[in-house]
RNA sequence: CUGACAUGUAUCUGU
């Protein structure tokens, strides 16, 4: 059984659930072995990073069929997918019968309400989760702090996020790299990046190391001040004292050069990424189709979404604003529609 | 008695 859950999580994890239900039915069936509350969790979590809902349901009713019981985790599991879909009055109905049948909610449990309810935009209840959290002594670690540092920042209100930096620290917990990073990129945004600079030296005099996303949250944050060659360099120490650099990096700094017009950086930029066999993403593909696009080389835009599409990668709702954008600007409208016709039958499915 | 498998948070691109 362990090594059919091994098996079923990795397919789950690698976004083939429907494959991983299939070897729950047919081998696991065949050899008599007994899924137990593991494997469903595993499925359930799977289809929920699929936006598969009635599935994942589903999989809970059958639980329950079998007359299994299920744990905290098998609800954890089903309401962050709840949360994750915007099925709010689902995730409220489950709570409540969790809470029936006794099953004691975790600080697992609190953090995919905190971070559920203000997804969707119930900002009250949420922090009443997290204060709940906090008199029940279930707050054992940072998470739900980070996720109202990423609240608060995403929302302009960068005193409101450091405030909760310090509130950690009194509650007697330990920031981690997500913390101060999650700040960072918080002041990146709204205070600048000498701010976030003060943040990092926070986190490295309470010897929190910074990790990839760090350095391009800060990348990033020099780029939008137009101190690209700043950003560059982080990035040659980065792998200079051997860091890996990953698929964002690239972008982001692509993105910048490609702003500023430098074409030849921007080439070579490619050619590394290439040579370190960094795969380029959807992101990748949409800086360069917004770049060439911003200067009406529309064929151009439209070899590369072909180029896109050979290596596997697939169009997505940023891809299609821009080409429709840009379309629009520079083509007949017969064109317009044969581009929306043509991302449409992709799977895009346009804002 | 011990060990192996499940759930939560941060960074890039368009309008």
């Amino acid at each position: 059984c362990v090594t059919y859950n091994t098996v079923i999580n990795g397919l789950c994890k690698a976004g083939e659930t429907s494959l991983a239900e299939r070897v729950l039915r047919e081998d696991m069936c065949k050899w008599d072995i007994k899924p137990n509350l593991r494997t469903f969790s595993s499925l359930i979590d799977g289809f929920s990073n699929e936006r598969k809902v009635d599935d994942a349901l589903r999989l809970f009713n059958e639980i329950l069929d079998k007359g299994m019981v299920p744990n905290t985790t098998v609800y954890n599991s089903l309401l962050n997918c709840f949360l994750k879909q915007g099925f709010v009055e689902y995730a409220r109905y489950l709570l409540s019968s969790m809470m029936d049948s006794r099953t004691s909610p975790d600080h697992f449990t609190y953090t995919i309400l905190v971070e559920g309810f203000l997804r969707n935009g119930f900002v009250k209840e949420a922090f009443e989760c997290h204060q709940k959290m906090r008199e029940e002594s279930l707050c054992k670690d940072v998470v739900s702090y980070n996720i109202l540092i990423n609240y608060f920042c995403k929302h302009g209100k960068i005193k409101e996020a450091k405030q909760m930096l310090a509130n950690i620290i009194t509650s007697h917990l330990v920031p981690d790299v997500i913390t101060y990073t999650t700040l960072m990129d918080g002041c990146c945004k709204l205070s600048g990046v000498d701010d976030a600079l003060h943040v990092f030296d926070g986190m490295v005099k309470y010897e929190q190391r910074p990790n990839v996303v760090t350095y391009n949250t800060i990348i990033n944050g020099l780029c939008k001040e137009d101190s690209v060659d700043a950003a560059r360099f982080i990035m040659d120490e980065m792998m200079r004292t051997g860091l890996h650099v990953d698929v964002l990096t690239y972008n982001t700094l692509l993105n910048a050069y490609c702003n500023r017009e430098s074409f030849d950086e921007a080439v070579s930029l490619c050619l590394h990424m290439r040579k370190l066999k960094v795969m380029e993403n959807e992101s990748t593909y949409n800086v360069l189709i917004n770049f060439v696009c911003k200067f009406g080389f529309f064929q151009l835009a439209k070899e590369l979404l072909k180029a896109m599409i050979d290596r596997g990668i697939f169009p997505d709702q940023i891809t299609y604003t821009t080409l429709i954008a840009s379309s629009i600007k520079s083509c007949s409208p017969p064109e317009v529609l044969e581009m929306h016709d043509f991302l449409v039958l992709r799977g895009v499915i346009p804002d």
